[in-house]
DNA sequence: TTTTTATACGGAACATTGTTCCGCTTTGCA
DNA sequence: TGCAAAGCGGAACAATGTTCCGTATAAAAA
């Protein structure tokens, strides 16, 4: 794998210095690119126009274009990066929280991540190639972080040791990807309820013949 | 309810006539621009340029904005179009087949429908107040054709007798939403296996002791 | 049939938004 | 401090949705 930089230098700070160093004003273009791009698809959705993401981060059309040369590039960027943050939040949660909870609270964070994402979906299905590879970046962050919080709650005796991290990460993510009619809570109590099923059978294997 | 005619002339053959007959080449135009629509969103998706539209309809830009004021309203126009086509199917197919055929076939036939409607999903979740009425309108032409075929296909003792319409709708739709990964034909599958769960019990009530 | 008139037509023009281009500025290094 | 590479801003271009209006025509009236 490892295929997931394919054609898209999205400027985060890691850059092969061939000679000379990655000048500083180009790295806070960047970040404030992302940050005011995260901001604007969160209001008006992963629609809103180019203009209004730059003038919002203070830079000009160019600069934006210099970094990420497709509007994709852009999307596929702040995407990645929500990922990561949703990643990396399973560590912190496990150090501060008791297993069982910290699973609990990581899910319900996913969650939340998938549903602010409205047009996600629509991204992910649009054909367009910068985004293949956002699937595949998904798994790759995401099943070892829930990976590592599901072990340990299963160590812990807090919850069934049937369920594999892939299987929790679509179904939750089904659950959260649109509003139900009109019950803005409906995807977090689902989640909810999925939680307390983990914790159901807690100590338990799996066990194919109970009906 | 019947208030799927909102804000929308969507230019049937139906209007009312205050002193002065619909004009003959009006009508040509919006059959012709309803064609060339649907053939070029099943080509080119329904983010086709009106233009092209325009052109394939052999119309100018202006004619088609006339009977469609905005490009969402052509799109609603032509998906409606197709629910009712697919919805006007069923009693052809009660008429030439066995209950148990005619169900499926409109299942699949259903399926096909949905399979080809690349941006349906988005379309409907767009938030674009010309695409509010839709799902209400699918429910209310697709569901009265399905149970007919459904209540025929059980009185006929070809099928279980304790599936709803609705259940059948939503489950196909989603096995037919999106290809799965390299499976052009997964859908349909899918579909079938439903089908044949459906034939596995003909005859029977529902049993919800049964393990 | 001819005249009249409401209706419809076509497409130029306008508005919005993604993308390219390039002259000017700033930064990093010697 | 001087210089070259890197970066910047925004005008200009391109694609596409939408509006506008002069012209053409179908339907009704004469």
């Amino acid at each position: 794998m490892a295929d997931h930089r394919d054609a898209l230098d999205d400027g985060s700070q890691s850059r092969e210095l061939p000679g000379r160093r990655r000048r500083a004003d180009a790295q806070r273009s960047v970040d404030a690119l992302l940050l005011a791009a995260k901001e604007v698809f969160a209001t008006s959705g992963v629609d809103a126009p180019v203009r209004e993401i730059a003038d919002k981060a203070g830079v000009g059309i160019g600069t934006l274009y210099r970094n990420f040369p497709q509007r994709a590039d852009l999307v596929a960027a702040v995407f990645r990066r929500e990922i990561d943050a949703c990643a990396d939040a399973a560590p912190l949660l496990a150090g501060k929280y008791a297993p069982g909870d910290a699973l609990g609270r990581w899910l319900q964070r996913y969650a939340a991540f998938i549903a602010t994402k409205r047009g996600l979906a629509s991204v992910l299905h649009s054909g367009n190639p910068v985004f293949n590879s956002l699937p595949a970046y998904f798994d790759q962050r995401l099943q070892p972080a829930l990976r590592s919080l599901l072990d340990a709650a299963v160590a812990a005796g807090d919850v069934r040791s049937d369920i594999e991290p892939d299987d929790l990460l679509t179904a939750v993510g089904r659950l959260s990807m649109q509003e139900h009619r009109g019950r803005p809570d409906h995807a977090e109590r689902m989640v909810g309820l999925l939680i307390d099923g983990l914790r159901y059978r807690a100590g338990q294997a799996s066990d194919p013949s109970s009906c």
